[in-house]
DNA sequence: CATGAATGAGACTTCATTCAT
DNA sequence: TATGAATGAAGTCTCATTCAT
């Protein structure tokens, strides 16, 4: 729909706008450089924060320090804003962990250690951890957001996992196990971590609470320890 | 992308009714009393399939089979309905898995795998991970929640696997290691399961997809291996 | 998008609404029978008024008694609204037409005599003719519109006034003309006039002044006596 | 129902840039001075497309290949603009059809043909006639146009053909009918051929189909017929 | 003069909640 | 009690106009 706005007859008065004493106007800045940064970040802490549906186009716009429109400038959509901040935050992430175990030298225990460490400092300990959060919550109602997550997201970090795994049984430290879901086995007590730093750590709950490094180092060795190949 | 209309790929039935303990016959006299109810087990469908904020009081209605008017009869506000539904839904869980592990005969390990098994049948295969799904992605919209859901549910679940592991420990089948920290790498893919059944597994999409008892099967194995003692 | 609304807890404050001093709150009344029709009138009202792009909704509804949530109680958008508009006010017309067409007895020149006059008296003299001026003016901007009007309106219309032209040849009153082109001269400055009405004519301009009765008798005096057979 | 962008069916090529007078090269230093008409020139076609609010002023200056900000330097306002586009494009239309109606020789029927022939040579059948449709479709909201579009447009084009009938009932030609009216059945069909141009035959509708110069000959016939004397 | 980033009023539509019946 | 018509705040996105560069 194609609105009439600002036919200055329509509606009776003409519409003269924002020239009188406008509590200090935002001073106008012209940043097109930095703009997407800002608002990418400003999406960021606000999706983590309320969640998708939530999250309100202006508050975006306002936390980035400029106005409603200025957003839309640079994203066509809410969902685009969104894709954008899951391909800035998370899909890298993908990339460096492939590097890892793709050159990595020494045994694969020690490979696993990195990748969980690397893995929990770039993206557990981050704000990206809430935005798996975000989607978990709402891909139910957004289902294009579903397709695009799993490409982008989860596929991938799976395979990674999956194949450090699958390195320790080529080179027979480890037992024969399903590395699917060894990959998991390692992966769900980080993500469940993330989850739980991006909602009720967030909340001044009185009740448990995790150290998280502590946790995954014994979570960690107790995996380790199962995936070793029983002494002769 | 467009929001996504009731779905629905989950598990096939609805599941609701089954809580019911009064089963004489649906008289136009009786249903007055078992609005409520009924009331429950509609929100409880439609929180999970959509989230607190997507779903409709209209529809909660619907599904009840009443008007919206009268839904506001017997809960004051969405929010109160859904406080409802996780009192009813999910605080008389853990009394059951006390009571296993207080009563348990055998050696630990048995005990553990018999836990895991009726907390999936229990909580993870139900709709109650999808309440739980809810209320990570939803607490810090509801402040006021947090505390009761980690009173009611998340500090129980967690003594109760911790008393588990401990008492491996006390009876010398199990090494030292700090007791939470294992608990949760006991519950860590359990939840992750849950929520990936009532988030990505709920939709269309080509990607992982994960079969819930194997992958339960294999990180037990795994885990009670690592706790094992070393044979001297 | 399905925005979440109403959790209070959401934007810091917690909406409590309407419930103050708000000036004297339109009392509600329940009127499901008529608020269509009301509706309907006031939309036709606007539209011929101002155009379909630059109506607001908002003022349908309050021209029409209502608030804006109400509007969309009875028609789920502005299109359907519209077409809704065109159905009750124009689609009618037609059937009335082809009735007088089928059944007149008398020669063909009293029968065009009277379907213009039918015509003018229901359509011309009415605002149904400011909806045809709102068509031509916006139906590029809304292709769906294009083809629901045209088969609904449109073709109709001409096969109406077409069929009447036959009907003078066939019984050897009129000369052989081609029908759809005769048809046009005879409802071409009947049209003309109508949206004179709605346009110009509705403004206070110090310029021609037409008298729409005494011109479509001149016209359709020029006409008829251009169709007759020349006498031998 | 979503408005359509663009379409652009009627007839193939923009006409625009015809109306510039001085044809010398298209220099950087020259283009300053044709700014205005460039702008003009891109208004009128998109303003026919698609009428005066779903015009964006941005796609004004892009099609006449300067930026947003230059539009505004030229004209103050897009209300600005659309009353200089028919300032340009019509106003001038007029005074060559009065000295055809001056200097004629022949009879009047043969008059009548050369100004209707001149006439949809330079009205109907230009882009000029899409602003007839604009206004028609919009000067209730501009109602300071209106006055000035009945002065410089319909009261002189009423004034030139009232006066070719009357020289030919002055002459004896014709018999002695209400001259105005009498111009309005020979201005109408064409103006109502115009419109349809303009919006439905810009359509991809499946309906009628005119030929626009075989219908306007079919009317004049019949009209001129209509006006001869009776043959004694 | 020219640019185009920035602004913000305003349009359509949804839905939690109210209240007359 | 029960109903469902009615309300209106709020959300996303558009675009005429401004102004720093």
């Amino acid at each position: 729909m194609t609105p009439a706005r600002a036919i200055g007859y329509i509606n009776d008065r003409p519409v003269s706008k924002q020239m009188s004493t406008t509590p200090e106007p935002r001073t106008r800045q012209r940043r097109k450089e930095t703009r997407p940064q800002e608002l990418l970040d400003a999406a960021l802490e606000l999706f983590v924060e309320k969640g998708f549906a939530a999250t309100r186009t202006e508050e975006v716009a306002r936390r980035a320090g400029v106005s409603k429109g200025t957003l839309y400038l640079y994203y066509p959509s809410k969902e685009e804003l969104f894709k954008a901040v899951v391909r800035q935050k998370l899909s890298n992430l993908i990339a460096e962990g492939q590097d890892l175990v793709g050159n990595f030298d020494g045994d694969t225990s020690s490979l696993l250690r990195s990748l969980m460490q690397i893995w929990w400092d770039r993206f557990g300990a981050t704000p990206a951890a809430g935005i798996h959060k975000v989607v978990i919550a709402e891909v139910r109602n957004f289902p294009e957001l579903a397709q695009f997550y799993s490409d982008e997201v989860i596929v991938p970090a799976d395979r990674l996992f999956s194949s450090a795994v699958q390195r320790g049984i080529d080179r027979g430290e480890f037992r024969e196990l399903p590395v699917h879901e060894v990959a998991h086995a390692l992966m769900a007590p980080m993500i469940f971590m993330a989850l739980h730093r991006h909602s009720f750590g967030a909340c001044p709950v009185h009740g448990m609470a995790m150290e998280p490094t502590s946790l995954l180092r014994t979570q960690l060795d107790l995996v380790l320890r199962g995936l070793e190949r029983p002494n002769p």
